[in-house]
RNA sequence: GGAGAGGUAGCUUAAAGGUAAAGCAGCGGUUUUAGGAACCGUCCAUCCAUAGCCGGAUAUGUGGGUUCGAGUCCCGCCCUCUCCGCCA
C-alpha cells in the first residue's frame, strides 16, 4: 500500500491554483503551432445552475481540447454567457430583482460551478452578450443588415395574450397557451422588424452538404428550410357580382391540374370578403375571425376534423376552363405559398379528407393500382383524364404542364420555401435595443455606427407595459433624439432584439474579445472557423440556422472569409434519471431528478466526476445516471494512484515484454477511440490496462507509467499532474507530447486460439504468435474436449484464421 | 404520418464476420465494537443431467436468410426514445 492516500481534495485545489497562476490556459493568437478551435455552446444563464447533465456537455469538449493540446495544437477553448432574453427577464420579475443584477448573479454562479470542473477555458476571453462592449457589435450587425436591405419593417400577426395584453415570443407560447397565465394565445397585427433570412435559403441549404455534422441535424435543417419546386398558376375567380379576379395558387403537382375539383383560400386571404356572397357573409366572417385569433399552434398541431365553408363563388381552371367552387378553410395557411390552393382530392391526403367530409368530387387523374376509393394516391403514374397530357408519365408531365402554363402565360415554375423571414422585434426590456431612430421626414434611420452601442437604459419599471409596447417606450428622455440625417426631432425604436441575436455571432468574438474598433481583429482571424462545436441537439434548428445566416451575411460584407462557421458538430446526449413520476427522463428541476455536480466534486473529487461523465455512455447518446456509478471510477483512480506510488523510485530498469505490449496496446486503443470520439470506451481501456498490469504484478518501468499519466491527463488532469510531479517531473504534464505506439509491439509472443467444431467454440489452445495451421491443428488434437467431439467423425474442412480461430468442419 | 437513434447478464454500456467484455449491483473475505466505507477476491444467463464436479443444450427484442462461422451482413415483424408535422 502506498504511504500517501489519494487525497483528491488537496491535489485538486493545488493544481487548479497552479494552472491559474502559471497562465496555463492563456491562448495566444501568434502561437506558431497549428490552431484548433474547440467551442462549447455557451450557456443560457438561468437561475437554476448546472446539474450533472450540463456538466457532461462541458467535460466532453474540455477533454477533447486537452487532448488536442497534447497533440501539439494551439487550442482555443473559450467560454461566455448568453444572458439576454425572456427567461432571464421573467426570472428577474419573479424575484423582484432588476434583470441586470439577477443576470450578474447567475453568471457568477455559473462561472463558479464551471470552474469546479477545472476547464481549460481562457477566461481572459470571456464574453457576455449583455455587456455594452459586446452588444455594440450585435447592433452593428443589425445596422449593416438594415443598410443592405436585410432588416425591414412589416406588419405581422404576432402571438398576443389577450389577458396579459402583451405580445409573446414563440418560446412563451406553450401548447397554444400563454406560458404565464394559461390563456389561449391569439394573433395581433403589429409592426415588426424582420430579417430577410429567406434570401439565404438556397445557400443555407447547399452549405449543409460538406459539413461534418450529424445527418439528423442536417436533415432537420433541410426540412425546416423546406424547399419545394412547383408552379404558380393563375385561376380566374368570379365574384358574386360577376367581376373577375386573378387568383394565384402554388402547387408542387402541376401534373394534377386536371384533377382540381375545388379551390381553398386561407381565412386571411384578401379575396375572401370579395368572393363571399351576401347570404354567407356573416357565417364566413365569423369563421375567419375564429381562425384569425387562433394561434398557428392550434391550427397546425390539431390534426383532427377539417373545417371550412363555401364562399358561394366559383373559379375557372386555366387548363380546361372548368368552373369549380371556392371554399375557405383553415387548413390552408396564409403564410405559405400564396395562401390559396387548387384542391386535388384524388391525389392529396388533406384535400381528400376535406372532400370526403364536404362531399366534393374526387377525380382521378393519375392512374394507380390502388385507385382512390379508400385514400388519396400521392405517387406518380400515368396521367389520365388530363386532356392533351393524358398518357404521359406524371414525372415528365409536371415539366410539360409548367411549359404549357408558361407558354400561355397562365403560370410559371417557381420554388417555395417553408422558411420564413425572422421576426426580430420583442416588446420587452431585457435585450439589445434596436439601433434605429424614426424620423417623420426621413423614416427609419440607423444610428450612426460611431454612436454605437445604443445602451439599454436603466429603468425602474421593466415589466411588460400591457400596451404592446416595450417598457422602453415610457422613457421619453431616452426615446427623443435628433434624426442623424436631418437633425429634426426623431424617436428611438423601442423594441429590443430576440434572445437569439447575441448567440448568432458570439463564436467570432472570442477571437477578438476586447477589440473596440472592429468586430473581428486581423490577428483573431487565424482561429476561424470553429473546428469542433459541441452542444445539445435542441439547438439543431434555430441557433445553428441563425448563426449560419449571420456568418453568411458577414462573409458577404467581408468581415469573415468563410460562409460556414462550424466545420464539425457534435451533439452530446442528455443525462436521464428516474424522476418523481417514476419515469426515466431528462434531468430537470421540476422533475425532481437533478444531481448537483458540486456535491459529487466534494465527495468524490473533480477528476472522478469528469471520468464518470465520460464513462456514463457514448457521447452522442442519452445516458441514464447511476448514483453509484461514480464509485467505480473513483476506485479505479485510487487503484491507479497506488499502483504508481507503490513503485515510484523503484521502477523496473527494463520493461517486461508483457508490460511493453500492454503499454503499446493502451496507446493504440486510447488514441484510436479518442479520434473516433468514443470517450466512454477510452475510460474502459484505461481500466482494462490497469487490471492487466496489476495482474502481471511486476514493477512497471518508468516510461510505461509516464505514458499512462499522459493518456490520463485529458480526463483526470489533477490526478495526472500530481503523479507526474511526484515522479520528479517539472509541471506541467500538458507541455508533454501525446505518445505514439509501435504496431509490432502490440502483439504478444503467444496467442490463445479458439478451436471451433462446426462453428461452435469447444476449446482454446495457446500457441506461439503467428503459428502455422499445422501447429495449431496439432495442438488442438491434443485437447481432450476436441478429440471427444471428433470421435467417429471425419474432418471435411479446416478454416484457420491466424492468431484467432481454428474451425474444424466435420461430417 | 415522416425523419433519426436504439433494444446485449439485475442496471449502464463494450465488442463492426472469428474466444460475448468493462463498470455498477450481487456474493465471499480482510479490516472494524458494530454498521458503513475502504481494500482483496469472486462472479452462478437459462435449461437438462449429476451426490458434487466434469459435461451437454439454448442464449445479444423476434422470425427467416447468407456463411465453415452472425450480436455484427440481408429481408420481415415487435417494442422504446427524440425531433418534425394540414407547407399545397
Amino acid at each position: 500500500m502506498s504511504e500517501v492516500a489519494y487525497d483528491f481534495e488537496k491535489v485538486e485545489k493545488k493544481w487548479r491554483q497552479y494552472w491559474v497562476d502559471t497562465n496555463l490556459y492563456e491562448t495566444r493568437d501568434d502561437d506558431p503551432r497549428p490552431k484548433y478551435y474547440c467551442l462549447d455552446m455557451f450557456p443560457y444563464t438561468s437561475g437554476a445552475g448546472l446539474h450533472v447533465g450540463h456538466w457532461r456537455s462541458y467535460v466532453l469538449p474540455d477533454a477533447w481540447s486537452r487532448y488536442k493540446v497534447l497533440r501539439g495544437f494551439n487550442v482555443l477553448h473559450p467560454m461566455g454567457w448568453d444572458a439576454f432574453g425572456l427567461p432571464a427577464e421573467n426570472d428577474a420579475i419573479k424575484n423582484g430583482i432588476h434583470p441586470a443584477i439577477n443576470t450578474r448573479r447567475n453568471i457568477e454562479n455559473f462561472r463558479r460551478q464551471l470552474n469546479e470542473m477545472s476547464p481549460m477555458y481562457d477566461w481572459s476571453r470571456e464574453i457576455d452578450t449583455t455587456d455594452p462592449d459586446y452588444y455594440k457589435w450585435t447592433q452593428w450587425i443589425f445596422v449593416k443588415m438594415f443598410k443592405e436591405g436585410l432588416a425591414y419593417q412589416a406588419a405581422m400577426p404576432i402571438n398576443w395574450c389577450p389577458s396579459c395584453k402583451t405580445g409573446l415570443a414563440n418560446e412563451e407560447v406553450v401548447n397554444g397557451e400563454c406560458d404565464r397565465c394559461g390563456t389561449l394565445v391569439g394573433k395581433k397585427d403589429m409592426r415588426q422588424w424582420m430579417l430577410r433570412i429567406t434570401k439565404y435559403a438556397d445557400r443555407l441549404l447547399d452549405g449543409l452538404e460538406p459539413l461534418e455534422w450529424p445527418e439528423k441535424v442536417k436533415t432537420m435543417q433541410r426540412n425546416w428550410i423546406g424547399k419545394s419546386e412547383g408552379a404558380e398558376t393563375t385561376f380566374t375567380a368570379v365574384d358574386p357580382d360577376g367581376n373577375e379576379h386573378p387568383l394565384v395558387i402554388f402547387t408542387t403537382r402541376p401534373d394534377t391540374l386536371f384533377g382540381a375539383t375545388y379551390m381553398v383560400l386561407a381565412p386571411e386571404h384578401p379575396l375572401v370578403p370579395t368572393l363571399t356572397d351576401t347570404d354567407r357573409a356573416e357565417e364566413v366572417a365569423a369563421y375567419v375571425e375564429v381562425a384569425r385569433i387562433q394561434s398557428d399552434v392550434d391550427r397546425t398541431t390539431v390534426l383532427k376534423e377539417k373545417s371550412g365553408l363555401f364562399t358561394g363563388s366559383y373559379a375557372l381552371n386555366p387548363v380546361n376552363g372548368e368552373k369549380i367552387p371556392i371554399w375557405v378553410a383553415d387548413y390552408v395557411l396564409m403564410g405559405y405559398g400564396t395562401g390559396a390552393i387548387m384542391a386535388v382530392p384524388a391525389h392529396d391526403e388533406r384535400d381528400y379528407a376535406f372532400a370526403r367530409k364536404f362531399d366534393l368530387e374526387i377525380r382521378e387523374v393519375i392512374a394507380s393500382e390502388e385507385g382512390v376509393s379508400d385514400a388519396a394516391y400521392v405517387g406518380d403514374g400515368e396521367m389520365i383524364q388530363s386532356g392533351e397530357f393524358s398518357g404521359m408519365d406524371s414525372t415528365a408531365g409536371r415539366k410539360a404542364v409548367v411549359a404549357f402554363l408558361e407558354d400561355k402565360q397562365l403560370g410559371k415554375g417557381t420554388v417555395q420555401y417553408r422558411l420564413r423571414d425572422w421576426i426580430f422585434s420583442r416588446q420587452r426590456y431585457w435585450g439589445e435595443p434596436i439601433p434605429i431612430i424614426h424620423c417623420t421626414k426621413c423614416g427609419p434611420v440607423p444610428v450612426d455606427e460611431a454612436d454605437l452601442p445604443v445602451r439599454l437604459p436603466d429603468v425602474d419599471r421593466y415589466e411588460p407595459t400591457g400596451t404592446g409596447e416595450s417598457p422602453l417606450a415610457a422613457m421619453e428622455e431616452w426615446v427623443r433624439v435628433p434624426c442623424p440625417v436631418c437633425g429634426a426631432e426623431g424617436r428611438r425604436d423601442t423594441d429590443v432584439m430576440p434572445q437569439w441575436a447575441g448567440s448568432s455571432w458570439y463564436f467570432l468574438r472570442y477571437t477578438s474579445p476586447r477589440d473596440d474598433d472592429q468586430l473581428l481583429s486581423e490577428s483573431g482571424k487565424v482561429w476561424l472557423p470553429v473546428d469542433m462545436y459541441v452542444g445539445g441537439v435542441e439547438h439543431a434548428i434555430l441557433h445553428l440556422l441563425y448563426a449560419r445566416f449571420f456568418t453568411m451575411f458577414l462573409y458577404d460584407i467581408d468581415v469573415v472569409e468563410f460562409e460556414e462557421p462550424f466545420v464539425r458538430l457534435l451533439n452530446q446526449g442528455m443525462i436521464t434519471r428516474k424522476g418523481k413520476g417514476g419515469r426515466v427522463e431528462k434531468m430537470s428541476k421540476s422533475k425532481g431528478n437533478v444531481v448537483n455536480p458540486d456535491d459529487l466534486v466534494r465527495s468524490h473529487g473533480c477528476d472522478s466526476l469528469r471520468l464518470y461523465e465520460l464513462f456514463v455512455g457514448p457521447p452522442e447518446m442519452d445516458a441514464e445516471w447511476s448514483d453509484r456509478g461514480i464509485d467505480g471510477v473513483h476506485r479505479f483512480l485510487k487503484r491507479a494512484w497506488n499502483w504508481v506510488l507503490d513503485h515510484n523510485g523503484a521502477w523496473s530498469e527494463i520493461p517486461s515484454r508483457e508490460m511493453l505490449t500492454q503499454r503499446h496496446i493502451l496507446v493504440k486503443k486510447v488514441t484510436e477511440r479518442l479520434e473516433a470520439f468514443r470517450l466512454n470506451t477510452v475510460v474502459s481501456a484505461m481500466m482494462e490496462f490497469l487490471n492487466e498490469v496489476l495482474a502481471i504484478g511486476d514493477a512497471p518501468d518508468r516510461e510505461t507509467v509516464e505514458v499512462f499519466l499522459i493518456l490520463m491527463s485529458p480526463f483526470a488532469p489533477h490526478f495526472a499532474e500530481e503523479l507526474w510531479a511526484t515522479m520528479g517531473h517539472e509541471p506541467s504534464i500538458f507541455n508533454q507530447t501525446w505518445p505514439d505506439w509501435d504496431e509490432t509491439q502490440t502483439k504478444f509472443d503467444t496467442v490463445t486460439v479458439a478451436v471451433q467444431i462446426n462453428g461452435k467454440m469447444r476449446d482454446k489452445v495457446t500457441v506461439d504468435a503467428d503459428s502455422e495451421e499445422s501447429v495449431v491443428v496439432g495442438a488442438a488434437m491434443e485437447s481432450a474436449v476436441v478429440s471427444r467431439h471428433l470421435e467417429g467423425r471425419e474432418i471435411r474442412k479446416k478454416i484457420y484464421v491466424k492468431n484467432k480461430i481454428l474451425n474444424l468442419v466435420v461430417g
